[in-house]
DNA sequence: CAATTATATAAGCAAGCACTTATATATATA
DNA sequence: TATATATATAAGTGCTTGCTTATATAATTG
């Protein structure tokens, strides 16, 4: 029989409360299968530059989310080593792939990384 | 390879915003291994009646819990017929069983379906 | 160095939320 | 039928939240 380290209800409040948002779960889930920067989401999401910057900063703070900076971008992942991994991993499983919405973007010529 | 039904983000963001509420998620913890009547969620959560009444509204109107009345007392449990259930399950695993708190009632003699 | 692009931050605001107190409803029982 | 117990609801309140606009910072490029 397999466990699982448990997270207590204190700390796993904050990160479901964190996904329960529209647009940061739609972060989180385009952030599962791929790298993406602060410009793109802005993109893809169409919202504003500011909304989508502080989402991200949350989503930082609980450690869902990690960052990179490439020269002027700003890339973020999942943070796949925070402890509350699992839960997150747990969640995302059950949305949607959000695979397409940046093959739009490369199709479009928005892609980042495609520089 | 398996695959699951995965559920469209505004009707699973519905779900985590309501179970990133640290009552809430207890309510539901409890929940997950036995059935309880609000009152004894009251106890059990130290908190008041109307409060706890309101919470579980909202986990009814979201269909994660469901309710059975029995007298004048109304038991709630999960809604594993649900279709976030799974969604629902994926969650909770991550989180400490609370079985103790119930048998505490029950040595208690607080538990009502003992009676 | 000036202009451009990407991102962050600050301040303000309207809406939402979780509690409170007071009261209503529903069932059980003497 | 009156009282007690369990639960629901309504109204009020202060805190939180997610946006907006304006501005600051940081890196890039001509």
């Amino acid at each position: 029989m397999t466990t699982i380290n448990t997270i207590d209800v204190e700390k796993g409040s904050i990160v479901l409360k964190l996904l329960g948002d529209k647009t940061r779960l739609s972060i989180v889930s385009l952030l599962m299968h791929d790298e993406c920067c602060v410009c793109e989401l802005v993109e893809i999401l169409e919202m504003s530059q500011p909304s989508i910057s502080q989402h991200v900063k949350k989503l930082k703070a609980a450690e869902i989310v990690k960052e990179r900076r490439q020269g002027q971008w700003i890339f973020c992942r999942v943070n796949t080593e925070s402890e509350i991994f699992s839960l997150v991993k747990s969640i995302m499983i059950h949305f949607p792939e959000q695979r397409e919405k940046i093959k739009d973007l490369e199709i479009k010529g928005l892609r980042v990384c495609c520089n």
